[in-house]
DNA sequence: TTAGTGTTTAAGCATTTACTTAAACACTCA
DNA sequence: TGAGTGTTTAAGTAAATGCTTAAACACTAA
């Protein structure tokens, strides 16, 4: 099994290497797409991102208040939603705002409805 | 600062009041979208993930030939996501055939077509 | 039963992640 | 200026992640 060209004894060979030459066209994308789904990828993360889808713009202090969370916590994943480019900022006064980028929001839509949809079948059944 | 019911002075309590029982309600929903979101947030398992949605089902061995990755890593990745309910398996004599969960390929088509759509723009390119 | 093929599991390890507290920074206003 | 408010940064830590190698397991066919 050392230094075979393709491990599986009876491999299809054309598919194997189509796909080698597939993955290596989209490895850009890939590589971005799966940075912004694992930025989503958590739940503290994907619940700031769907309030501020809910409600536009909120600061620091009241996302922590809204999760529970301390402060410096919640700074630390929006700062680093916003490095990963999915986030924007916003600074009135002492007061900085975060905010969903248009992109983002595009990217996401799917599961903003599916997560809203919830919430009013929530409500439905309370 | 200490024990104050709002962190920020000037809230909008109505606003957080909203917002945490918002999500209160949604954090199951958002519990099991940021699971899947995290399996498909790697550059390793969105690739598998975009490879058996283009191919149907691969296994092990072809994957790891693929993405010329050890066969235990590979391994490893494919069990994670299957215990995250978005693959299945299949065995036919030794070989284990993964495949996507049709669930799970809806929840990402949106994503499957951006990058199919990178693969095109990528050949007129090349 | 044995050799060969395909897959999973176990154990170990380096890296990354998400939090914590404490300190620093920034901005407002008396 | 100094006190109060809002945010970020730094440093430390526990837990999770993703890989590696070695060993075990499962299935096929001589």
């Amino acid at each position: 099994m050392e230094g075979r060209e393709f491990i599986r004894v009876s491999a299809d060979k054309g598919q194997i290497v189509n796909c080698r030459s597939r993955v290596k066209r989209v490895q850009n994308v890939i590589g971005n797409l799966s940075e912004v789904l694992n930025l989503a990828g958590s739940e503290v993360r994907l619940s700031v991102l769907y309030l501020l889808y809910m409600e536009e713009k909120l600061c620091v202090c009241d996302l922590s208040d809204i999760l529970k969370m301390k402060i410096p916590a919640v700074s630390q994943h929006l700062r680093k939603m916003k490095d990963g480019g999915i986030l924007g900022k916003n600074k009135v006064g002492s007061i900085v705002y975060y905010y969903l980028q248009p992109e983002c929001e595009k990217l996401l839509e799917t599961f903003f409805h599916l997560i809203s949809d919830e919430a009013l079948s929530e409500t439905k059944a309370a």
